[in-house]
RNA sequence: GGGAGCAUAGCUCAGUUGGUUCAGAGCAUCUGCCUUACAAGCAGAGGGUCCGCGGUUCGAGCCCGUGUGCUCCCA
């Protein structure tokens, strides 16, 4: 068969992908086999996937084949979560471009909408981790808000409120005020922002004086109900208990003293708006001051700031200055930078804003959690990570899981005339439950339509994903089954760090509730993805490529390449497309090598020619090579290092294989190869792939099928990895030995410039003739040798060299050029000296022969002798000339 | 303000109880090759005060202290 030029990716991924589908392969259920089981980071399904899903899906994807390939039963569940704030945001946007307003609609009418848009919409990223490659079970695919998953959720909520971990109270939250909802602390964004601070005066009741405050937020101080200093600030002790009177709107405000100012920042006097900064409310708290809420929830005055009523928050502090300067109250502006929190959604600058919210009491859910991660029931990779979770762990704060949103979980909570709440299943319990409060008969039918009505808000997104983990397995709604009983606990979580808090921790807490039993074994943090300036990659900055569009220019196997070299384990990493070329340039390389192979087997013969030592040594070195290279690897995975197995599994393919053992074994041109030889190389092609397969899955395949016919379901993504055998270390050893002459005497025939086709004749002074004479054929054919002799004394009139404790000599028709010999060997020398009196020195230390080991002693006699050897082999080199 | 991490070749990084000829790899660079698998390639080469300073040790890229620079997380 023809074989293309190079290796048409696009046509393979079809095919293979849809094969690998059609034959259930992905697909897991429980068996005898030990489970290998990952489940997918729910993607938002409001997304498209980046570069950094590419690296976290790749990493899961090359555990669980290679889990796979070992004997597991692997098993990876993909699914996507519902993401209130993304998802509620497009569907209004839709809706927005059909000219429907949100508020024109009924809850039941918009979420009809939301549920359209998520049908077409919300597969998108999961069919995008097909085209990657993903060996995902898409027989279980899961979303957050699957009829079973609600149940559950809601469950889990009614049982943490029975057991007094969730309570509602009204506290200081985080306002989106374009989505128009409260935020966790988790889902602000904090930003070095430039600001002004402006410098205010404020006059002081029955006094003409005044006091100046300063404040990022003038617009705010028709909420001021305090103006606060330290009490030992000598510049305000004349004005403790006095009053003073806000600007434009002249409400009357005490002078409040308080050690929680700063005496140095701004003029020492703080402006106190309880309403609209957390620090203000606690001193708000402290000093029993007002609260006067001036905001609307969009963000807007309301008629409680008298002034400004209905415009934006940002359009008022524009106007607002200008009147404090035209009547005289503002003294001056100053340029400031400070921290300003974003919503993470919406990119809307968060409001504080006081309100009445549900929340999940941290301290009485965290401990176990905390616990399992210290003692490495859970292991964390790299474990720096521990660290940090540790620290956050330990000041938890309580967790706000109410959302003014319609698209999620609705709160279980209903609500009777006189404010009483209720928490139950549905709206029947919830009767039930009014009905005992009230000593009456539960109502019935109509009679309790209209009585009760139900809490608006629904749950942050995280609350139904931290339950992910075992309710992908129906572990919470269907308890005891038998695929959670067997999947559960999972194997191993990918992830961000960017989440440990929102979700890794909260898992493990919901597990450990739950379950009673770690959600995972161990948590693998990938790096973040950065572009070539180490900035990292995001939509608004536009440095993030379109991965489709790069798996269809190189391929999914080259992309996959790209992002796994360039990712030390656990590091950010700095990606740039060239690292795809180097992918790229793989897959070529794989494809020719297949193509030269390919060449010989229509030419094999029994005890041909070509059975001579050079292909025995070959061979044999090959076979330990590779397990030497399996055992590696083997260790690499262990530790996560998966960058590094795959360099490991480049360098064995393009150098060990390629470079030198393809050249090793080659046949002359149109020459026959003997039959043992070609089949041991299927067979070392064929591991090869095996050993890839987790990383580049497509062409392992193809070429897996092309090295020689298959049975049927003979398929690389199925078969299992041989175990590395023990390795000869003598062979291995010879090889690196005559790998380093041929590159010293390839070295010296370019320095000399002997043409490639130009042949040469070598002569060896050497006391271990066998071992030369085991790859004698190997060392005449790399370099163009017509014969190989050996001697026991200098050849005048070649070009010598010395490698190790041998001698050299190459004769050439070409003059030589023995000044440029000359000064290469006394440079040799005059290193080897240095480095001999280095290692004498040591040796003569009584110290160190005393202390050091014995073994690293006998190598510095061991360094001592070969030293002096070399040293005598170039001495009579030099001499000769 | 609190905490964590990093600093090794032009770039990205390895360097695993301190001890081989330990100063490495890939990419990039330079030189020579269109050698019948591969120019998306082959062969070869150059390149570093291991951030500065001090200490421990027979011995430090590695351990300790300190300074500098950068990054991240939390308030």
């Amino acid at each position: 068969m023809e074989l293309s030029k190079n290796f048409e990716h696009k046509t393979s991924e079809d095919k293979w992908y849809s094969y690998w589908n059609e034959k259930k392969y992905f697909h897991s259920t429980p068996d005898e086999r030990e489970p290998y089981t990952v489940v997918i980071p729910p993607p938002n399904v409001t997304g498209v996937l980046h570069m950094g899903h590419c690296l976290n899906n790749t990493i899961q994807d090359i555990l669980v084949r290679r889990a796979r390939m070992m004997g597991k039963n692997a098993c990876w569940v993909p699914g996507t979560d519902h993401a209130s704030i993304a998802t509620e945001a497009k569907v209004v946007q839709m809706l927005r471009e059909k000219g429907i307003q949100k508020a024109s609609l009924s809850r039941e009418e918009f979420l009809g909408y939301a549920w359209e848009w998520k049908e077409k919409y919300g597969g998108i990223i999961l069919q995008q981790l097909k085209k990657l490659g993903c060996s995902l079970d898409w027989d279980r695919t899961s979303f957050t808000m699957d009829p079973d998953y609600y149940k559950s959720v809601i469950g889990v909520f009614l049982d943490l409120y029975e057991k007094g971990f969730i309570y509602r109270g009204k506290r200081m939250i985080n306002w989106d005020v374009k989505a128009k909802t409260a935020l966790s602390d988790e889902e602000v964004i904090r930003k070095e922002t430039n600001q002004k601070l402006y410098h205010l005066r404020y006059k002081i009741d029955s006094t003409d004086e005044y006091i100046v405050i300063a404040t990022v937020r003038p617009e705010t101080i028709m909420g001021d109900t305090a103006i606060c200093v330290h009490p030992k600030d000598e510049r305000y002790k004349h004005l403790h208990g006095k009053f003073a009177f806000v600007p434009l709107i002249n409400r009357r405000i005490p002078i409040i003293t308080d050690d929680y100012v700063t005496m140095d920042f701004g003029t020492g006097a703080l402006k106190v708006t309880p309403a609209h900064d957390m620090n203000d409310y606690q001193l708000g708290q402290k000093h029993k001051l007002e609260v006067v809420d001036i905001f609307n929830e969009d963000g807007t005055l309301n008629e409680d700031a008298q002034i400004f009523i209905g415009e934006d928050r940002f359009e008022a502090r524009k106007k607002i200055v200008l009147e404090l300067e035209a009547t005289n109250h503002l003294i001056k502006t100053e340029d400031y930078t400070s921290e300003v929190g974003y919503s993470e959604r919406t990119d809307a600058v968060v409001e504080p804003r006081l309100s009445l919210q549900w929340w999940v009491d941290m301290k009485k859910i965290a401990g176990p959690a905390l616990e399992v991660v210290m003692n490495e029931d859970i292991k964390f990779y790299p474990a720096k990570f521990k660290n940090l979770y540790r620290h956050w762990m330990e000041n938890i704060k309580d967790w706000c899981i109410s959302r003014q949103l319609w698209w999620g979980h609705r709160i279980p909570a209903w609500y009777d005339q006189e404010g009483n709440y209720y928490v139950a299943e549905n709206e029947t319990e919830a009767l039930n439950k009014w009905a005992l409060k009230h000593g009456t008969p539960p109502p019935s039918g109509e009679a309790g339509r209209g009585l009760l009505f139900q809490d608006e808000d629904c749950l942050d997104t995280w609350f139904s994903s931290w339950l992910w983990p075992f309710e992908v397995f129906k572990g919470y709604s269907n308890p005891g089954n038998k695929e959670v009983e067997y999947y559960y606990p999972t194997n191993t979580l990918v992830t961000a760090p960017e989440i440990i808090f929102f979700w890794v921790a909260r898992m493990i807490m919901a597990g450990m509730e739950y379950k009673k039993e770690i959600p995972f074994k161990e948590v693998y943090f990938t790096g973040i993805v950065r572009d070539k300036q180490g900035r990292k990659m995001s939509k608004s900055l536009g440095n993030s490529p379109d991965l489709l569009e790069l798996i269809d220019q190189y391929g999914a196997d080259a992309c996959r390449f790209g992002i796994m070299i360039s990712s030390p384990a656990g590091n950010d990493l700095l990606w740039d497309e060239s690292s795809n070329e180097q992918g790229r340039n793989f897959n070529n390389k794989l494809w020719n090598a297949l193509k030269l192979v390919k060449m010989w087997e229509g030419r094999t013969k029994d005890h041909g020619p070509q059975t001579t030592g050079e292909s025995n040594f070959a061979v044999e070195w090959f076979d330990n090579r590779l397990n030497e290279a399996k055992t590696e690897i083997n260790q690499l995975f262990k530790e996560f290092r998966l960058s590094e197995a795959l360099k490991t599994i480049y360098s064995l393919i393009w150098d060990d294989f390629c470079s030198w053992y393809l050249e090793w074994v080659k046949p002359g041109f149109e020459q026959p190869i003997d039959a043992a030889v070609y089949n041991k190389t299927i067979y070392f092609f064929e591991e090869l792939m095996q050993l890839l397969h987790p990383f580049m899955p497509f062409i392992s395949e193809e070429i897996y099928h092309l090295l020689k016919e298959r049975a049927a379901g003979d398929d690389i993504t199925i078969k299992q990895l041989s175990p590395a055998a023990k390795t000869d270390k003598e062979v291995l050893q010879l090889a690196i030995q005559l790998k380093e002459v041929i590159t010293a005497l390839r070295d010296i025939r370019v320095k000399n410039q002997i043409k490639p086709k130009e042949a040469i004749k070598l002569s060896i002074e050497t006391n271990q003739q066998q071992s030369y004479k085991l790859i004698e054929s190997i060392l005449a054919k790399q370099l163009n040798a017509e014969s190989i002799t050996y001697v026991s004394a200098t050849v005048a009139g070649t070009i010598s060299a010395v490698i190790q404790k041998d001698k050299f000599y190459i004769a050439t028709e070409q003059a030589i050029d023995t000044s440029s010999q000359k000064e290469q060997l006394l440079k040799d020398l005059e290193y080897l000296k240095g480095f001999l009196l280095s290692v004498e020195k040591k040796l003569g230390n009584e110290r160190f022969v005393q202390n050091a080991k014995q073994e690293v002693v006998d190598i510095e006699k061991k360094k001592k002798a070969d030293a002096e050897a070399k040293i005598k082999a170039i001495e009579e080199s030099l001499a000769s000339f």
